[in-house]
DNA sequence: CGGTGTAATTAGATCGATCTAACAAGAAAG
DNA sequence: CTTTCTTGTTAGATCGATCTAATTACACCG
């Protein structure tokens, strides 16, 4: 009895479609990479004979010559965090138009991890990395790198000082956006929650707290640290909140999870958001508007940021010797209703 | 001027190694295998011109001999969705213990998405496939896939009738559950939301509402068709709720982004949930307890079921003849303050 | 009619590993 | 002393594509 669904089929071969339609190996071949140096009728004829035996194309043996292998390493530090999690659907994007593809790994925030996948997609001949660096993580690799002749392309956080590929957002700008938007409100207690963090987008955030309250002449702090959970937003209110005359009038965030965190610990006290107290986030995830009240906060394009870090990558995999670029994308005030006043998003 | 950090360096080959410690390819590729048949100095002497040269496996190359990638493709329907992207990190976790790694592919719910990315996955030799598939997808791909000899497993989604590999969590039950608590709290008029998905998880859940309330002779509906988003589900709301003595006293909603929805909506027409209505949701996201008021939910643990279904996918792949398995998961109710009354989590 | 140019096709080497089967050297057995 | 066995090593074929350089077929031209 044949069973024709049967696992373990002998995969086609170019050999067996050159038999098949009557011609060389190597012109079957030309046809699969659309050589226009075929004839028509051979063409067709070898067409046929690829769909009549259902050829699948080995790109794994092929790579063997070319040298390339039309992959990349994604290599991301919290696929569970939303933002990274949009950024992730960006970079499929692109990579979809070019038709590439990408090999995973969340880091999970461990650089130890980290260098293990890389080690492993370097096994797997990728042809360059995209990578959103655990915290942590020694700047160096972007060096070993570069040495090996691996692309890489750095988001979001920078590495070392040097100039290389990268694809960021003016976190700064965004934080001074959201602080000045305070003041013009008219606020003068300022407190800042998340300063905890070690990486250059919380340092940014952070710097950029400070440079704008000293210039408008406002008192800085109290800073909270806080990680970037709910648990500890909520935690830090407790020590901004002291049921004070001096207790802040306005909370600036490290980033929207964290304000979440603010925002039910406000609810838990009994304290509204808008009302008795303004809050701004930083990211702009898909909650900040379905949240009640609805967060005022600094948008960044992370679907965008991935398509143009996946786009950097391939234009320097084609042009590796080309001087190092760096795109960074403009931050957006959104205005809801967590610092009060009339909302202009919802 | 020689400039060692320059790109495009000529990559260390076996024979490189071999000529290095003066012995033969074949030796240097038993010492990368820990084969027992090397000598402990000749062994030695080869490891340390590995490192000496840094020298970087090809495993691309090797593949071509041993059939098998080590590499397993992944399809997710939507890595936005705070469940999946749960569930993409339990199957890295799995993997990353393994020393596989997986393409992955984000299908954004497009069967025709999907199916390009299935064919570049097979040109890339992958061993094995996790779909999580898109809404609408063709039954047949799986037959097809079995034709051609590529181990699969369904995730979460059924496709067709047939017995196949599959890991998936009980959604019946879990409805039941959901069900029999709103009746137990003494509800009488309880609303879906959410019935319109055609995918099985949702059909499944639909079935056991419907199951559960006339068991207990209790009125089906009203029941509103909604996408899995928080604008569909607070639109939804408008639906339910006229102001009438007749309005349901209780939503139970396809899942959790649905409920969060409904809460929304109830919120902006100054209703309280917990106390106006019940509102119970599904997948326990980590939102559901951050939410006020924090969501009773039924819990799917998507890093496990993400677990798993690696774990399977690789015992699968090492027998490919071994009968179909299928792992199910069992929900939990997860009590919080959405539906009044004392919560057990928070 | 032989020579030349162009278009279409192909044989054979090649990428970097693994696999097979054979071989060399020394120990143990007869 | 020869035979057999064991241990360690290796030459050469192989996986399935691409690449190079050569070959064929045929039209065109002087």
């Amino acid at each position: 009895m044949e069973r024709s669904s049967d696992i373990g089929v002998q995969r086609k071969t170019l050999n067996d479609i050159a038999k098949h339609a009557g011609v060389s190996r190597a012109t079957v071949s030309l046809v699969l990479r659309q050589s226009p140096r075929v004839a028509v009728a051979t063409r067709q004829r070898v067409q046929s004979s690829i769909s009549a035996l259902g050829y699948v194309y080995d790109r794994a043996a092929a790579n063997m010559r070319t040298r390339s292998t039309q992959t990349i390493g994604l290599l991301v530090c919290e696929i569970t965090n939303p933002f990274y999690a949009e950024l992730t659907a960006g970079i499929d994007d692109a990579l979809d138009r070019a038709g590439w593809v990408a090999f995973l790994a969340n880091t999970a925030e461990s650089p130890a991890r980290q260098d293990r996948f890389i080690a492993r997609m370097r096994e797997h001949r990728v042809d360059g990395l995209l990578l959103a660096p655990a915290e942590g993580t020694d700047p160096k690799i972007i060096d070993d790198l570069r040495a090996a002749g691996v692309p890489v392309i750095q988001m979001l956080r920078r590495l070392g000082k040097r100039n290389a590929d990268q694809v960021s957002a003016d976190f700064r700008l965004g934080m001074t956006l959201a602080a000045e938007h305070l003041i013009r409100l008219g606020h003068k207690r300022i407190a800042f929650v998340g300063s905890g963090r070690r990486a250059s987008p919380a340092s940014d955030r952070a710097l950029a707290y400070r440079e704008t309250l000293s210039r408008y002449g406002l008192p800085i702090g109290p800073i909270v640290n806080c990680l970037p959970t709910r648990e500890e937003g909520a935690r830090a209110v407790a020590e901004l909140m002291r049921g004070e005359a001096s207790d802040p009038t306005a909370v600036l965030c490290y980033n929207d999870i964290c304000a979440f965190g603010v925002l039910l610990g406000l609810a838990d006290r009994g304290l509204v958001a808008g009302r008795d107290c303004a809050v701004i986030g930083f990211d702009n995830i898909a909650e900040a508007a379905l949240y009640r009240p609805a967060l005022t906060t600094i948008a960044i394009d992370a679907r965008r940021l991935g398509e143009e870090a996946a786009n950097l990558l391939l234009h320097r995999i084609k042009a590796p010797h080309g001087p190092p670029e760096s795109i960074v994308l403009a931050p957006k005030l959104i205005i809801r209703s967590s610092c009060g006043g009339k909302p202009t998003h919802h």
